[in-house]
RNA sequence: CGGGGUGUAGCUCAGCCUGGUAGAGCGCUGCGUUUGGGACGCAGAUGCCGGAGGUUCAAAUCCUCUCACCCCGACCA
């Protein structure tokens, strides 16, 4: 493409709506243009990327045997209504009358459609399993759209859904599509991890997230610096210290504290580490009651491993004043097993702690010395912690380290949800009815290219990874008007590349040096070839990757054969 | 939906408190000089000051209402 006769509108400023980086390269590169609040255009040069990520997608897609096919959408109100999400779903939902007011929604996801397709077409088991995919627009209203085309209202996904008659079929399926997603991601050039997801109540290991890393990701996910392992900060388990505590080897005596409510405050003011105190913790429970969770001082606590444990009030709440006074006699900053009676849980490292101090369940009172059996007893040990970097790796290999992610993927064992209340079902071999078992897969692809730019971008503006760049080269010719000789050999250049099937971007404007250098940075082409006179001189022309420091020069007449090399 | 904030030139923003002829930088157009890191000079174009109502001799500025957008909290690719 000649830049040229293209467009481009590229800004040295940042936009005021931007908050996040990709979004702010996104405009200032002129990728991507707001229409409204979460809607968004895609300019030429945006909408290459995404065809790229979108080419990629396909080719593994139907490399692991799903068939591609198109769903509206708009979808009709009466299949949301069987399904049973109509009421479910909520205002995220878009819904509107046609003119006969008949209700329709904007779809947000394309289960209830696929299963009305299956229901109609599929017959048999000799027909399964399938997997049926498509690249699709999606909307979803958002409460608060932000982050540009991260967390769009609309935009496009990969959604993939697929059918079985028995369990090991879907495991099988989900693996597939499991496999597919690494290959796809890897492909992308993206750092990413698959992670589990915290199943929920439902239960069972049927749900992966898969995350590319960026510092500015809105999860915190642990993984394993020696294996595969990787989770949600809410699901990764903490294990057990493996050494036995201690024996008691101090008495237990009071100390006054006055002041101290943090374990900050306390840590210093007894100059004892916060690893060496014990905080605890008063939720409501399910009764009356109130329920203590005993961490280590350097712990946070985990509410979702703390609200799966009996007794414990849902959604997890903190006690207010007036209950803790009522269980402990004393307030917050002041609260200690010993002597508590209510129901305990202790974490495991905290129950590893010998000669520790807590709260003495009196104002401005700690206890120094205390140990567990002999002073506190009936406590149940449980994980209730966040796991931090450097604990052991729950898979038993390695250390955890903790990242940022953004979600781009999540696999999921539907099992019967939908298949259930729309009845898709089909005569097995001895000529039972079955209802199906589904799995769905998702890759939300506008954000995957928001993703790649978060973590791929430096002062200057992105740096694609090459197989999602929206062109593989830069040629950057230098006073291309006045220069017969410049205009010749960069002309010829992009004629040859291009024939080659190099996709280049030939800044053939009349501008100055650095504005071209600054617009091929902004726009985070891989491969730079810089024509100019200087170079010419000796018969030379230079070449520069967006990630190098330095450029480095090649004989001219060796031009295509020298970047081809490159882009290997 | 609750809380906070912003709407002035294509973009980034000043002006508003204390009412009195609409501003800067970037970008854009023309001419000239310049040409290895977002050049310089000269000459220009560009505004329903988000909208409606009110107060006033006079409103970007004060008041009321309204709309849009942005930011902080519960969902998700």
């Amino acid at each position: 493409m000649r830049l040229s006769q293209y467009p481009i509108n590229t800004a040295k400023e940042t936009p005021a709506e931007a908050e996040v980086l990709s979004h702010q390269l996104m405009l200032r590169a002129g990728l991507i243009r707001r229409v409204a609040a979460g809607l968004y255009s895609w300019l030429p040069i945006g909408l290459r990327t995404l065809r790229k990520a979108e080419a990629i997608i396909r080719e593994e897609m139907n490399r692991a045997g799903a068939l591609e096919l198109l769903m509206p959408v708009v979808q009709p109100g009466e299949l949301w209504q069987e399904s049973g999400r109509w009421t479910a779903y909520g205002p995220e939902l878009l819904r509107f009358k046609d003119r006969h007011e008949r209700d329709f929604v904007a779809g947000p996801t394309h289960e209830e459609v696929i299963t009305d397709i299956v229901r109609r077409d599929i017959k048999s088991y000799r027909q399964l399993p399938v997997n049926f995919y498509q690249v699709q627009t999606k909307f979803r209203d958002e409460i608060r759209p932000r982050y540009g085309v991260m967390r769009a209202r609309e935009f496009i996904m990969k959604d993939a859904y697929s059918f079985h008659t028995d369990e090991a079929s879907l495991q099988q399926g989900y693996r597939a599509m499991h496999d597919a997603y690494i290959r796809i991601f890897t492909r992308m050039g993206l750092d990413f991890r698959a992670v589990r997801a915290d199943s929920g109540p439902i239960g069972g290991d049927v749900s992966q997230e898969f995350h590319v890393l960026a510092a500015s990701g809105e999860d915190a996910i642990a993984f394993s610096d020696e294996d595969g392992y990787a989770a949600n900060l809410e699901a990764a388990a903490a294990l057990a210290p493996k050494d036995p505590r201690p024996a008691p080897r101090e008495a237990m005596s009071e100390v006054t504290t006055p002041g101290a409510r943090t374990i900050e405050e306390l840590s210093r003011m007894l100059r004892v580490e916060p690893s060496r105190c014990v905080k605890t913790l008063l939720v409501d429970g399910s009764d009356q009651d109130v329920v203590a969770f005993v961490l280590r001082g350097d712990h946070e606590l985990n509410a979702v491993k703390a609200q799966r444990l009996p007794g414990v009030a849902l959604p997890l709440r903190m006690a207010g004043a007036e209950r803790i006074a009522r269980a402990t006699g004393a307030e917050t900053g002041f609260i200690g097993p010993v002597g508590l009676r209510c129901r305990i849980y202790a974490d495991h490292s905290a129950l590893a702690l010998a000669d520790f101090v807590c709260g003495a369940n009196r104002k401005d009172m700690h206890l120094t010395g205390v140990n567990w059996e002999r002073d506190v007893a009936g406590v149940t040990a449980a994980d209730i912690r966040n796991v931090r970097e450097g604990d052991p790796s729950p898979s038993g290999r390695g250390h955890l380290k903790i990242a940022r992610g953004i979600e781009v993927g999540h696999i999921f064992q539907l099992g019967r949800k939908y298949s259930e209340p729309l009845k898709a079902a089909v005569l097995d071999e001895s000529g039972k009815e079955v209802t199906l078992l589904m799995g769905c897969y998702g890759i939300g692809v506008t954000r995957v290219v928001a993703a790649a730019i978060e973590q791929n971008h430096d002062e200057r503006g992105i740096i694609w990874p090459e197989p999602l760049a929206p062109f593989q080269v830069v040629l950057v010719p230098l006073n291309l008007q006045k220069s017969a000789r410049v205009r010749e050999v960069a002309d010829r250049l992009y004629n040859e590349l291009t024939a080659q099937g190099v996709e280049v971007l030939y800044d053939d404007r009349d501008a100055r040096p650095g504005v071209k250098f600054a617009d091929a940075e902004l726009l985070g082409i891989p491969h730079r070839l810089v024509v100019a006179d200087r170079g010419l001189d000796a018969g030379r022309l230079e070449y520069r990757h967006r990630r190098d420091s330095e450029s480095t020069e090649f004989p001219a007449d060796e031009a295509v054969e020298f970047i081809k090399s490159r882009m290997r």
